[in-house]
Order: structure tokens, then sequence, then C-alpha cells
DNA sequence: ATGAAAGCGCTAACAT
DNA sequence: ATGTTAGCGCTTTCAT
């Protein structure tokens, strides 16, 4: 903590009277080291402000200890409260187990086939964690290809070599309709949310079988697109409520949207619930606290980033065995707006 | 795009013909390079799928292009609006400019006096942008003697070697309580931040100060404490209207606590903003959405981030001149809540 | 315009 | 329990 300059573990070293590899056994707990001499080291470690260079360990080692999270990007990824929570989940998990994070912005609509596969070729980055990639993304097959350690979070992709996690989409809808449903609620409308991204689909898919399930008329003009994005569901959701006959219940494939469906709703001089129920999806921070308080399918989102790390952080250490396909569980929470 | 595993730059050179010395300046854009020689190379870099490894890079040319960025070490850290966008603008910035983010979580309160200096001495970052760092923290004395380079996002400290960038935050109170006065409001009300952030200070400072001046009283039991917190926000507003005398305006230090006060309000059957106006500061995302729509104070929060992330690459640049000082501005937004 | 030599600071592998 | 050797893959510096 004095010297100005940068201090090497060959200065630490030659102070010590012992070898590098001594110095190195003992800062990485590997392999044996006298209790005397250690307590020497150590001594000349702190006296000299010591910090072993990141660069050259890595180099050396062929581990970096950082995971790489890819992020859209767009202006504001990280605003949206779904990737913030993921991401919060992926930092805990990390820093628990030694891993640092860094942020690999990218354009989910188009890139090289290799992109991600240089991200770790260039040995940046020990394992990826793919943030809102779309559907069929070929940079997702070149990593499985080439082997690359990484986990798909909320990207369902039967693949082999692919691990991911993601929720139970379809049930969550099942349960927002049902739920509906019990309260006397039959003409349902639906908002998708970006389609390219597989938990769109699912939602959608979901819905449709439900209706069916249910005996429940489905109207083609009534699934709208909202984009996963509030001021497009509030923009397109004039749609549903354009006609005299309007549905009583409006299901919206997550929060934002489901939001800017009820200031649509309000708007037009309607009620929330009474005139029209709305339900959402991932029970973002904010939901219990709007008013009316959003009944929605809570989605375990941090938690999802958490196993996403944990299953990252097993193949770095364990080697890939057979690939990982997790379905986390949602869950109902009825407040006020349905 | 083929071979399976490691291509080095000696690769590429031998099977070019020449040394690896050329492929590297071509590889860097610098001294000179024939161009059938650049040609010659380039097809075979494309062909074998040869990707730099950036530790040997960084270790050899001592520059990591990575920026570290603090992130308080809580659960819900990337939660935070003002945090998330923060990182938005800094992210953007460091992008454009070749730069990658790590993510370092610290704790703000407390830690080892050479924590950020450390990070920097082991070449993992080339500098640091801090964020939510508190009032008198020694880890930033620490970097400022050591001459790292860092820039405070959010963080008024003058002193040698320091450089933060910030916004008005007596001028947004101001705007806030001169609106409302305007408005005929005149039994004012204030709800605090974390007081151990310089912003909060600030903010708390800028109410008694204008308050004063406008010669409004300033009661003491009516500056409360709601930690930039939501949740205690709506708890210790309880305390304004447990008399029968009650203010009819309540400045909050952030939106997150004008929704808890608003919820309170709401909660007691008083009206926002007939009874009670309420506003806010930062301008979040939602805050238009809200209904009342919460009037408050913008401050320009990507943007600090942008300017934070440029600051910093002009000192990794061009090394570090006079001190950067930048307060940004401030504006009042009005809505319905006030 | 190109090359040779010498590291950057560390650790793996193999001694002793 | 400790040391020696040989890199990791690149760039810097100095030649040619």
């Amino acid at each position: 903590m004095s010297k100005e300059h940068k201090v090497t573990i060959a200065d630490i070293a030659r102070e010590a009277g012992v070898s590098a590899m001594t110095v190195s056994r003992l800062l990485n707990g590997k392999g044996p080291v006298a209790k005397e001499t250690a307590e020497r080291i150590n001594e000349i470690i702190e006296r000299l402000g010591y910090q072993p260079n990141f660069l050259a360990r890595s180099l050396s080692s062929k581990k970096s200890m950082i995971i790489g999270v890819t992020i859209p990007r767009i202006e504001h990824a990280l605003l949206d409260n779904y990737i913030a929570q993921i991401l919060s989940g992926v930092t805990n998990i990390a820093l628990k187990n030694n891993y640092r994070i860094m942020l690999l912005p990218f354009n989910p609509e188009e890139g090289d086939r290799n992109e991600f596969v240089n991200w770790h070729r260039s040995k940046m980055v020990d394992g990826l964690i793919l943030l809102k990639t779309l559907h069929r993304d070929e940079r997702i097959a070149a990593l499985a290809e080439q082997h690359v350690p990484f986990v798909l979070a909320n990207h369902k992709y039967y693949a082999d070599g692919v691990n991911f996690i993601d929720v139970n989409n379809a049930k969550g809808i099942a349960l927002a309709v049902e739920y509906l449903v019990a309260k006397g609620h039959s003409e349902i409308a639906f908002v998708t949310g970006d389609l390219r991204e597989t938990n769109a689909l699912d939602r959608l898919n979901g819905f449709k079988k439900v209706m069916q399930k249910l005996g429940l008329p489905l109207r083609e003009d009534w699934i709208i697109n909202g984009q996963f994005n509030r001021e497009i569901a509030y923009r397109e959701s004039a749609k549903l409520f354009a006609d005299k006959k309007r549905p009583d219940a409006v299901v919206c494939s997550d929060d934002y949207m489901a939001i800017g469906v009820i200031n649509r709703i309000k708007e037009l001089g309607l009620s929330v619930p009474d005139d029209v129920a709305v339900t959402g999806f991932d029970d973002i921070e904010i939901a219990g606290f709007l008013r009316p308080a959003l009944t929605t399918v809570r989605q375990p989102i941090e938690n999802i980033g958490r196993v996403a790390a944990e299953t990252l952080i097993k193949i770095l250490n364990e080697g890939i065995k057979k690939p990982v396909h997790r379905l986390l569980n949602v869950k109902l929470i009825p407040r006020e707006s349905a």
C-alpha cells in the first residue's frame, strides 16, 4: 500500500527470498506452503500493496473468471425492469462464485454468425448468458456447434448443446384466463409480445389453447401485437374498443403492455376492472403500486437469472454434461385490475 | 471460420509467409502494410476465423479497454431505474469508443480503502465510473491520490483529482417549491433521500434555502427521511398527516418516494392534488403513466451517464488535465399530481 | 514495408 | 515444501 507503481510477483518473491511459484501457490491456495513462509510472504504482499495482474493470470491459466451477459443494443435496454432483474440475479450468483460480469451489447435482429462465439474465442469471457435473443438466432447455433459454455435466459430452445432456463409461459396464460372465466368473463382479448421471442410465442399459443379448451370464442381481431412495449400496446389496443362489441377482459403478455392498455381503457371513459378487466405478466416491481393494482402472472425473473448463472458456473467447473432445460414455475397474483 | 481451435497470430503469419508483426500492424492499423500483403492476410484471417486474444493483447499493450462501473451490492440495485439509466448512458458511449463495461459490485457502506484502486491495479479496468458512492468515501480519496482515472456520477465532490458529473439539485427543488407556491400552496413538507448521498443533502439544503427565501415557515417535523425508498417514504409519510394541521403539499427527493407518499395520501381518503399536492424528482420512465401523472423535476439521468463516460474516455486518451466538475441542468415537468 | 528479439506477469508441468 | 523451465499470445522497440 505504499509503492507508487506496479509491484509484481517477482518483487514479492525476491523480497521474501523464495521463488515466484511459492508466492503464486500461496495466492491461489494451490499446493503446500510452509506456514512461516506464508506469513512472511503475506506480510510483504501487504506492505508493498501487491495486487495480482488479472490479465497475466488469465492469459496463463486460460480462465478469465468473467461471465458475459448480452443486452440488447437499444437506448433503454437496462430500463426494462425485466432485463434488469435477470441481470441482478446473474450478478448476485456470479459474485458469490468469484466471477465478474461483462456487459455485451448486441443487436437482436442481426449480426455475424460468429459474433457470440468470438467473444469467447477472444478469451474475453469464460462463458455467456444470453438475454433477449430472438427465435432461431444463428449465433446461438454457432455457440452450440463450437461448444462454447452458454445458457439462454427466457428463451426456449430444445437442441443439442443448448441450455436454457425459462418459465412455463403457457401455464401462466392459462392461469390468467381461467381466473377471468371464473370471474364471469368470456369475451377475452389478447395482447402479444414480440413474437420473435419464444416466450411471446408460447404465451400466444397458450392463450389459443386454453380458450379452445374452455370452449370460448377466439376472435382473430381481438389478438393484437403489443411488441412488449407499453406505448405500442396503448396505441394498438384502441382497435379492441373501436366496435360496439368489445371484450370484457384483456390478457396481456407483460405488465408494461397492461399499463398501456389500462390507460387506453380509462381514457375511453371505461373503468378497470368493472367494464374491462386486465391482466399482465411478469409482476414487475411497480405492479402492486399501480392504481388499480395489477392482477398479473408472476414469473420469478430474478431467479431465472440466478439459475442461469448457477447453471453456467456448473458447466464451467464440471464441463458440459447433458443439456439443461429448465422451466420455472409461475403464479397468478390477483389484485385489483381483474 | 473453420478450425475448431485456437488460431493465433503466428498461424496467420506463417500461412501468409510474413512475420507476426506484420499481422499485428494490420490488425491494429498501426504502421504501414503493403496493400497486397494486407489483402492476403485478411483473406487468411477470414478463412481461419482468427480472433485476437484479448488477454494477450491487453497484457502486452497495458490497456484493457474495459471501463468498470460500480453498482451497489444489494439485491435489487439494477431494478433502480436511476442506476439503470446511468448505466445505459455509460454503455452507449463506451460501446461507441470500443470500450466494454464491467460491473463492479461494491458495498457503499464500507470496504478496504484500496478496494477501488485495486480494480485498476489488477489491470482489470482502465478506468472507473462510480455510482451510488456515499459522502466522504475514503476509497474515492485513494483513487485521487493514486491517479487512477475515474469519474463520479451524481456525487458532488470538490477536490483535487476528483472528477464528477452531477445536476443542479438545489435548483431543481427550488423549481418545485416555486411552482407549488405559484399554485397557492404554502404548507409544504419535504421528504429527503439517503442523506449520506450528496445529492440528497443538496436537495434538502436547497429546500431549506428556498423556503427561507420565500419567507415560508420551515417545520422540522415536516421534513421526513424517506431514504430514496418508496416503502420507507410510504411508512414515514404517515407522520405528516397524523396532526389535524397537515401540509397541503409534499416535495419529494425522488419519484419512487413520491409514489409512496401518494399512495399514503390516497389511503387516508385524501385526494392528490386537490387536498395535497405532491412532486417528485428524476422523472423516471413510468412517471407520466402513473395516475395521477407525476409532477416532477426531470434530471437528465441517462445523459449523466453519457457525459461521465465521455469524460472518462477523454481522460484515458489524453491524460488528466484539470479536474472536471460539471453540473447538468434540471427542468420542472408539470403533470397532474401538483 | 517488414522482421527479430525481448518482454508483459503470471502459472502449468515437471523437477528436487 | 519449494524451485526451474517454458510458455500463454500478443505488442514494443529497434533493426533492416
